[in-house]
DNA sequence: GCCCAGCGTGCAACCGGTTGCACAAAATTG
DNA sequence: CAATTTTGTGCAACCGGTTGCACGCTGGGC
């Protein structure tokens, strides 16, 4: 059995509360008693049960990490931050894996169960709802890459999908582009509608210029490369804006078995720029999304929650850019 | 605050016993109270909390999923593999990043803290004393993609490394090859050591073959592609043998850049078959390492050691296999 | 109608900590 | 040096559950 309480308490000849008292923060402990403990600590290498302290302080440092996407490469990037980011700050990661829907259900409750501190939704997929549940039953939650709304229930950090929608029409207009289309991830995605809804809005305001868009079934590999073949049976677009770049690299992938050439015969721009578009045997043009400013700003909202779980709710957004690589054609050749 | 024991007690109008014995397995109630119970429970929307229990039954169903490299995209799969398997068995994976070395000496204590009920290392690259410190402590652990020795102190699920360095070795010997090079991963992780140790074994035994060896500095793209640079800027091998799949397709990206062609000017096989190995753009040759056993064994080992935790430590190794994709020249062409 | 086995229940102690409170010892003040 | 404040400590109750034990009740066998 561990080392508890009492036997360190027995072995530096005080009472139990000293020794509660050595190891928190704060707590009025003269220095020889503190010595005294920590001396018997030591020897026994006595470390105090998180859990049962849990029980009394109403925290347990647990934070849910919950995500349904362990497909797309990107999201290795953002667990090796949020863990990290959580580590440094004492709080624990516990995974949660949504991979079928019966999960999803279950994931309040089982978090509720561990009595988690708080609740990070790292998902561009899941419905805003999803999140609201946690807040609802009173579990601070932040939605990361979640949708921004202009009266947001739950904080969402993330960025304007539909701004970045907007950019990548506008620079695929400035290239000289005339047929273009979307290729989304997931339909139902509040980020798919979102860059589908920007996209569009400035093709309409410009003339001359058609689209047309179709949904790749996940943001994967195989779902791009999928939907790309099928597209490619028939007319292509000249340019593509593809929901993801996963997604992306997919279609790049069909493109060029395909026999056709990148970007003379098709252009692509993806969006995340996440570090596999820069390889230089892909380099995929992309929109850039900040995901670590998305991350640590994230934490930051988890954190101060702890404090203060009826914070005021808020979005916050962050900016993206394009990043220039090689599929598509340089602005001179207009 | 949540609704405890006591309120469920209060309202079903039966002690407190009742209410936790109906939420436990095999526990003597009678039908008549169970009913009631559950009633009442469900009216207030009660769940047991699971850290409270612990205290008593000694048990958390927590378990430490450990791993220190966030930068191998095969990771994403692990952990998809891991946190599924370990939900569907009611475990919860709390996830611990090994970035830094201090966090390596921190680990240990804080899975004991939070009396996780067993330890996954999932790493080929930390020290077997890593995951032995943990037996050493009482606590069960399981090396998955670990080293299989001899005599090994603590559980290891995975692959013999050694034979896929000599599988490796013979692969490129039947295709034609005579130059050959092993460019590993890391040199101090015991996979790379294993691996070139049974590739140079077939090496000496075979006439008229040579052998070069060099590290990447980690299992990652970037140390992939400039170990390659840097070896094309001398005179390099024919044939390789990349420690790890995302190694190969950094050096492969290394290799068609500088102009040279894959698999007439340098050919490469890699080891894992992720998924990326596979697609179109890639189409990496490579040893298939069977994740999905490992790990699903894995799973099977922790949750059979949380029953008997002095288990006698055994090694389980799965067999791997050669995927022809096209990064070496077929056999045919001797 | 009596005896005994067996089931179901509640009491109370316990898991490993925390913390309000009362009180003793030490430090400060005049 | 007495009076007062400050500081430190231990007791005991509590957090939300579990469980050994004693006891009451029911039912079957004779």
């Amino acid at each position: 059995m561990a080392i508890t309480l009492k036997d360190v308490a027995l072995r530096a000849g005080v009472s139990r509360s000293a020794v509660s008292r050595t190891f928190t923060e704060g707590a009025s402990v003269s220095e020889k008693t503190r010595k005294k403990v920590q001396k018997a600590a030591a020897e026994l290498g006595y470390r105090p049960n998180a859990l049962a302290s849990s029980l009394t302080t109403g925290r347990t440092k647990l934070i849910g990490l919950v995500s349904d996407n362990f497909h797309n490469p990107i999201f290795l990037e953002v667990f090796d931050l949020f863990t990290k980011g959580l580590q440094e700050r004492g709080l624990r990661p516990l995974l949660v894996n949504l991979s079928q829907q019966k999960d999803r259900d279950q994931a309040l409750h089982l978090l509720r169960q561990y009595s988690v501190d708080g609740v990070i939704v790292a998902s561009s997929t899941l419905p805003p709802s999803f999140a609201k549940s946690f807040r609802d039953a009173g579990v601070p939650v932040v939605n990361s890459f979640g949708r921004h709304t202009t009266s947001p229930d739950v904080h969402v950090v993330g960025i304007d999908n539909v701004e970045c929608g907007r950019m990548a029409a506008r620079t695929l207009i400035e290239r000289g582009y005339r047929e273009l289309a979307f290729m989304g991830g997931p339909e139902a995605a509040t980020s798919t509608q979102d860059r589908l809804a920007g996209f569009r809005e400035i093709i309409r305001e410009t003339p001359g210029v058609s689209q047309t868009h179709s949904f790749a079934e996940s943001y994967s590999f195989d779902a791009g490369r999928d939907e790309m073949k099928r597209l490619l049976a028939g007319t292509p677009a000249q340019a593509f804006f593809c929901g993801d770049d996963v997604l992306s690299i997919g279609a790049l992938s069909a493109v060029r078995s395909s026999g056709l050439r990148v970007p003379e015969d098709v252009a692509l721009i993806g969006l995340n720029d996440m570090e596999m578009a820069g390889w230089d045997n892909i380099a995929l043009t992309t929109i850039h999304q900040p995901i670590q400013q998305i991350i640590s700003s994230s934490i930051e909202l988890v954190v101060a929650m702890l404090d203060d779980p009826d914070r005021y709710p808020e979005a916050r957004l962050f900016p993206c850019h394009v990043v220039e690589r090689a599929t598509l054609q340089p602005a001179a050749s207009l």
